[in-house]
This record gives structure tokens, sequence and C-alpha cells, in this order.
DNA sequence: AGCTAACAGTTGAATTTGTAACTAACAAGG
DNA sequence: CCTTGTTAGTTACAAATTCAACTGTTAGCT
């Protein structure tokens, strides 16, 4: 039995272990925000998200663009409508459809945490050059395309 | 009222997301692995790797590690024991600690997982250069510290 | 029209996680 | 010794997530 191992592989090479710590600390600080603020859950913040940067579509779109699970994006969609921040409107010819908008509420606190997020993603890449952030993020996509 | 905004931000470039799809998607085929082969979940992968890398260390400090919290490290620990890959010693002059060790399953289990681990790591990183992928990991490793 | 399959979205039950309170063990000052 | 405080680890309960089955709707075939 070969030990083919490498001894410098360490678990804090691992990618993916790497990948989820550093998402989990630097998504710390921004989720106290949108949780203290709004009393939004992760998925709920990224519903709005998705609504107020592309405009009104399904929640099956959402799901498909930010890869999440449709009993996840039904229940964020819920409870986005129950505090009013969102409006719910069937399509008339497929009434499977269900389009999504922001409510004036809804724009609002859009505005507000996208604002947070962009001095909050600042002040992340504020510690790295601007070459090395933008290879930074290309990197990440091409990993989270899984293409 | 200005708009501080920046046109050209949006949600697949804001750091934590970004991070977060990519850890989600790199992680995803690992898992199926180790839930497949071991039914295990990730906190339990994760102390095993601990014990299989580190040797013999409590359940404190694998949670300070690896920055998990301890009610996750207990139930991991408690499920790990059940299926005999680790065991569980207190520690006679402190009996408050109990040392963790794994058994010759938890041994054989870790390092079907480690070079499983190696090999994928190695496939993920194939894509980038060498440099890259130190990049990527150094910087990584700076959001992951929270310094 | 009538049947079958596919689709958007929802719901319920089981699993997993988070929060807070808890037990057991030790330490240090009086 | 005997409080008071701290520490390692556990447990109970609530909240969130997952998985599978479900409803209502449309499309395509015959």
């Amino acid at each position: 039995m070969r030990d083919t191992s490498d001894e410098t592989f360490e678990l804090a090479d691992f990618l993916p272990y790497l990948l989820n710590q550093a998402a989990e600390a630097s998504g710390q600080e921004f989720q106290t925000i949108y949780k203290g603020r709004y009393g939004m859950l992760r998925t709920e913040w990224r519903v709005l998200f998705h609504l107020g940067i592309y405009g009104r579509m399904t929640a099956k779109e959402i799901g498909e663009r930010a890869v999440i699970h449709k009993t996840k994006v039904s229940r964020a969609v819920q409870k986005l409508a129950a505090r009013r921040f969102i409006t719910r409107e069937r399509h008339a010819a497929d009434r499977r459809f269900e389009y999504l908008d922001l409510t004036t509420a809804g724009r609002a606190a859009y505005r507000d945490l996208h604002e947070v997020a962009r001095q909050y993603d600042a002040r992340l890449t504020s510690q790295f050059s601007d070459e090395e952030t933008a290879l930074l993020r290309s990197m990440l996509k091409r990993l989270a395309g899984g293409r």
C-alpha cells in the first residue's frame, strides 16, 4: 500500500475548506446588519437583491441564478411578501408563473443594504491590490460556475 | 440625496456572496463522497481531519482551530464516537478535559478521505496556474483570518 | 375532448443548526 | 473548607434546512 499523500497537504490548504472559512468569516458582519436591521435571513436578502438589481422576475428564475433550492426561495418570498417588501402577481397567460416585484418599502431596504454591501465589499478588498482583487473575483467565479 | 452607488456593483461582485457560491459549488462533490461513503456531516469530517492531521486533542481545541461552535463539535464527537471512529479519554489531572483520538477505523476513514480531498483539490486548482493558486490561497486565508 | 407528462410553487415531516441554560470540575480568595 | 467565578462539555428547545410528496396549471399527444 503506497502512500501517495503529499505531506504538505493540510486542512488549511484544502480549497473547499478554505473557501468555506473565508465565506463564513466575511459574511458574518454583513449578516448582523441585514438580520439586525430587517430581521432577514440569507436567502431573503438574496431574493431582495435579485429583484433590486434585475427587476421583476419569478421565484424560479431567482433560484436558478443564485442556485437556491425552490423551497428556500418559496419561503423567503413568503416572508418578504408578509413584510410588504415584495408583491406577487400571477402571470395572466400562464398562471403557474408568479412575478415578483419590490414595493416602495422593499426598494428602500434594497437600496440601504446595497449601499452597505458596496461599502463593506470595498473595505474587504481594500487590503488587496486592484489586480489581486480582480483575479480573486475571476477565480471565484470560475469555481462557483462549476463549468 | 446623492446616489453614491457604483452602477457596476452587482450581486455577483459582492465578495461574501461570491465566496459563498464558490464554497458551495466546490464543496458539493466532496460532500457526496464523505456523506455517501461514511454518512458524515461537514463538521464530522472536519473533526476527523483535525485528529488525523494534528493528533490527539480536545473538543475545545478543535472548535478553536476550525471556528466551529462547541455544540456542533460536541455533537460531531458523539456521532464519531458512536461509529467507533474516535475514542474519548478524560484527562486524569483535570477531568474537565476530554482527549480525543482516532481508532484504527477512524484512521482508515481519515486516510481515505484525505486522499480524496488531496486529489479533489488538485483537480480544482488544475485550472489555475501555480502562482494564481498560491495567491488565491493566501488571499482566502487573509479573509478567513478576520484580522 | 381526454389522457399523460411536465412545470411552478407549496407544504409537512425529518434532520440539522443555533441559542441559552445547564452539569460537572476546578481555581482562588476569604 | 466554603463561597464565587470560570471552564469543558452537554442538553433542551426553537429556528432553519432538507427531502419528498403534494396542488394547481399548462402542453402535447391521440
